[in-house]
DNA sequence: ATGTCC
């Protein structure tokens, strides 16, 4: 291990972390290690500063856990990416709309309004999106982010402003994003997707922080809210396998050794390295415009349903923000400033997202300020799997 | 997570 690995579980969670271990003592055929053992490996990655550590959801997925951070040394020219650490659904996030209703205005109204969200956002997997988008379109699409959104009417100016990185990715280059990834993306902008992706109306069921609400318009209990979970469906994913196998080829001409084949990597300064950054912008963008583009249908459904515009019914963003990204950031290391390329998969980051200030360790934990401890109270469900009646009572865990 | 294998 070049850095240790730093595990943030309580009681429950460390119990379930040794399960995991155990079980897989006695049965090696899982696709994935366990999860500590997955953080232990990533911490013998070349370039790795301080800790790689793992958050409160941590569990086994490709190559790093899923809830494992990891920050590179940009400095260090040894220093690796990894698509691992991102996952295959590049910069699948979460985005929370509010509006100015309140649980009385829809009780009634409920299934008509679960109905209309259905109807208007494809849900499940292969779905395909009612968004116009040709080619040529595509590739302004994927270098522009929501800007491509404001452009072409899906998204309000202010919607950027409460979205990470303004929903824009700087390294964006649709030209380093195969054919292959194109060819399953154009026909999925504003679509859900399968799994745990959803499109849910919530309820406040508490606030914690009156002062913190307000500025982001929640007024009170009962207050309704959207929550929108879904990422870069096929594209993003074809960018991370196209990543993987040129990574594999690439690990022998720089001749990097790693203690597991899912951990492939290069180079953050190689060709490759570069690439696959600039193709994983173009996927986070792409993610940005699909969660705006369900935005839009969603504002849709609301019209209707309450004959008010969006407008009227004050949908705006208050927050979006990514779980599967890796970002070039400035932190302080061991008292110096440092650029860091880090590596972020799953986990629930606190918002603001990111402040350099805040020690790498502390600035990931915690949940959205608004919603405390679970993520839906009182809320219809719509995602891939589910019926579109289906009532999820408590905690809607990613 | 994913045209759940090109």
């Amino acid at each position: 291990m070049n850095v240790e690995g730093h595990v943030y579980v309580n009681d429950n969670l460390r119990t379930l972390i040794y399960e995991e271990i155990n079980a897989y003592k006695t049965n090696k055929s899982s696709t994935f290690l366990p999860a500590v053992v997955q953080i232990a490996n990533v911490s013998t990655l070349p370039g790795i500063v301080k800790a790689s550590i793992a958050l409160p959801d941590v569990h086994a997925g490709y190559g790093f856990a899923i809830g494992n951070v990891a920050a590179f040394d940009m400095s260090n020219e040894k220093a690796v990416v990894s698509p691992g650490g991102v996952g295959f659904d590049i910069n699948c996030g979460v985005r929370l709309l509010r509006t100015n209703l309140f649980y009385d205005d829809i009780k009634n109204k409920q299934e008509e309004l679960a109905q209309l969200m259905f109807n208007h956002i494809p849900v499940g997997v292969g779905s395909q999106g009612v968004i116009i988008c040709n080619q040529e379109y595509l590739d302004d699409a994927l270098c522009s982010g929501m800007d491509w959104c404001v452009k072409e009417g899906y998204s309000w100016v202010e919607d950027k402003a409460n979205c990470e990185d303004n929903g824009r990715s700087l390294y964006a280059d649709s030209n380093c994003v195969s054919i292959r990834a194109k060819k399953r993306g154009i026909t999925q902008m504003g679509t859900l997707g399968a799994g745990n992706h959803y499109a849910e109306i919530q309820i406040v069921d508490e606030i914690y922080d009156k002062k913190s609400a307000k500025l982001m318009g929640i007024e009170k209990k009962n207050q309704v809210c959207v929550m929108i979970h879904s990422g870069s469906r096929g594209l993003g994913h074809q960018i991370a396998t196209d990543a993987l196998i040129d990574m594999e080829k690439s690990m022998k001409k720089y001749k990097i050794n790693v203690i597991d084949k899912q951990l492939a990597c290069t180079p953050i300064h190689s060709k490759e390295g570069q690439n696959y950054l600039k193709a994983m912008g173009a996927a986070c963008n792409f993610a940005w415009i699909n969660r705006s583009s369900m935005t839009f249908l969603a504002r849709q459904a609301f019209s209707k349903c309450f004959n008010q515009s969006p407008d009227d019914l004050d949908m705006h963003v208050i927050y979006d923000v990514s779980h599967n990204i890796a970002k070039i950031e400035d932190h302080i290391v061991n008292g110096k400033l440092k650029k860091l390329l880090v590596h972020r998969k799953g986990s629930t980051r606190a918002f603001p997202p990111f402040h350099p200030l805040i020690p790498l360790d502390y600035q990931y934990c915690g949940q959205p300020i608004l919603i405390g401890g679970t993520m839906g109270t009182y809320s219809y469900v719509l995602t891939g799997t589910e019926k579109a009646m289906d009532v999820s009572i408590g905690s809607t865990c990613h």
